[in-house]
DNA sequence: ATAACATTGTTATTTTTGTAACAAAAAGAA
DNA sequence: TTCTTTTTGTTACAAAAATAACAATGTTAT
């Protein structure tokens, strides 16, 4: 089979690219591109592009490039689920506020809906537009808004019990940001992330570059 | 040539997950360690992390395993600069600020040396332990500090700006955390890193599993 | 002492990802 | 019209990454 379920995760990555571009595109009155500009605004090659968008059964017109709306709105069946999604913030620190910040009124179809913390200064007020519910809430929470992402922004010693509690309120996915390795397998999909990894990754090719 | 040069980016990127699963340990006591913990603890194969380790040239002891701080230390050699490097955190935001909390004391190999803010009330403040300097001194302290890494976490109109800026002050390497694709070769090396990628990656995966 | 086991180190194989090559066809030039 | 150029769509190939297979060998059990 060779369904959009089969596509290769770095082509998922692009694709979420893709459309950012192709947003930027539209803002800015520009409703036809080409593979090779697409490519050069992300740093790739042009033959990727098209293969990726190849990939998911779209298609351009010859010499005219890809129509941007349409495109756009492609990536958007393939990637974005019908009825939308809706997340959940765990911990309100600075990263936990910064992804709150930083989705605010963006994405219509994947929508931050609750955040969590412990500290009663947080608890029960709206930060960047969203809902700051206590911890212990978590799991009523999350069913009763029928939240299947969340993002774990909390200190690392607070990082598996609040995958757990996760876990536990019947979470589908979990992109966690804190540099613990968390264990929810079979339960939900993971993502992990870690800001100490990146920069030490471009510390070591910045001392071995000629 | 086999060099460390040569090792593979991936490699490069778990060695920094395998040190700092190793420093856990050392500060829990535990002195060996098995490539199969090391694997359960990141959630990779073992023949990985034993393929890993044997490209860097180290090896552990049969049905011992690994010795952590031997081997966290040849991380080191293989990952870290001999004199350190220092970091540039463009952007006292919220992410910005997390990322300066998050290293506070953490690596002495990779020190964040500076903060630049464009906002008066945060230029010539100390925040978490850093000071912020304001945007338009950032070629003289850049140069003064003898910083190689810059990190941009300020928004996204002003990303091109400040790459500029920091690649006309001899920036080495960039870590881009705008959903601006930067255009900094053949000056600096990038690695750039888009949250909504990651959380709309998540939501694919979530909504397309059986 | 011998057998069974556990674990590393390494080579071989498979899978995934990226790139090159090129046919097809529309647009413009001669 | 016919030729050249440009750009897509697709297949073929190459490179990178992950996994499997297995020899080597020390350890424990019998």
């Amino acid at each position: 089979m060779n369904s959009v379920k089969n596509l290769p995760e770095k082509t998922i990555e692009r694709l979420s690219q893709y459309r950012r571009v192709l947003l930027d595109c539209l803002r800015q009155g520009k409703y036809n591109i080409y593979s090779h500009e697409l490519a050069s605004l992300l740093h790739i090659n042009p033959v990727q592009v098209r293969r990726d968008i190849m990939l998911i059964g779209h298609n351009g017109t010859l010499r005219k490039g890809y129509d941007v709306k349409r495109l756009s709105d492609m990536i958007g069946t393939i990637i974005d689920s019908k009825e939308g999604q809706k997340v959940a913030v765990v911990g309100v620190g600075n990263l936990g506020r910064a992804i709150m910040t930083y989705f605010q009124g963006k994405r219509t179809k994947l929508v931050i809906a609750a955040a969590f913390d412990t500290d009663p200064a947080k608890v029960n007020r709206v930060i960047a537009g969203i809902r700051c519910y206590a911890a212990s809430e978590m799991e009523e929470v999350i069913r009763k808004e029928g939240i299947t992402i969340g993002v774990i922004t909390v200190p690392p010693d607070k990082a598996a019990e609040s995958a757990e509690k996760l876990v536990m309120a019947g979470i589908r996915g979990i992109l966690n940001y804190t540099p613990v390795a968390l264990n929810v397998e079979p339960h939900a999909y993971l993502e992990e992330y870690d800001m100490v990894t990146s920069l030490e990754k471009v510390a070591f090719f910045v001392k071995n570059r000629s």
